[in-house]
DNA sequence: GCCAACGTTGGC
DNA sequence: GCCAACGTTGGC
């Protein structure tokens, strides 16, 4: 099974609302990039994990588990005018963008800072951290994939 | 196909 | 709220 990490805020949706929908399941709709539709569409398969992220805040970091409940499918958001991220170059014939469903698993017992995933990648220049986007300056990617030494790794910090 | 302008992300 | 970094758009 592999590894992932996704963003959100907290603000917009974070854990705690991801762990109070109903299944504790929520479709990962609004993604609007193609790196993270190609791995959301391509990729993701039912079972692999996943770091859920918290940006936007004043402590952004990884703050719980969750998994892939979905594999990817059409986002139906795109195709409606009134919502957000409406895009009228995706239709149901040809959707442009793609989403999977994430599941609740857990919280982290605290949570694993960017602040400090920074710092340890900058210990440790050859480490598992070496090269993980999160931990680029000027990263924007909201979805990407963790090797199973970056798991490791981050859940041993907890 | 280049690249300037623009909009968005996200740390701080 | 600021602004650097980045992705996308569209004129040419």
């Amino acid at each position: 099974m592999a590894h992932w990490l996704m963003k959100s805020e907290p603000d917009v949706f974070g854990i705690d609302h991801l762990a109070a929908r109903p299944n504790r399941t929520e479709p990962w709709d609004g993604v609007r990039n193609y790196q993270a539709r190609n791995m959301m569409r391509d990729e993701m398969k039912v079972g692999d994990s996943v770091l859920f992220y918290h940006s936007n805040t004043a402590e952004p970091g990884i703050v719980g588990i969750a998994e892939v409940a979905r594999e990817g499918y059409p986002d139906h958001t795109a195709f409606d005018p009134d919502a957000k991220y409406h895009d009228p170059k995706s239709d149901p014939e040809h959707p442009r963008w793609f989403m999977v469903d994430l599941r609740y698993v857990r919280h982290l017992k605290r949570t694993i800072t960017l602040t400090e995933l920074k710092a340890l990648a900058e210990q440790h220049p050859d480490g598992p951290l070496a090269g993980f986007p999160l931990v680029r300056r000027g990263n924007r990617l909201s979805v990407m994939p963790v090797t199973d030494a970056q798991w490791e790794l981050i859940l041993g910090l907890e």
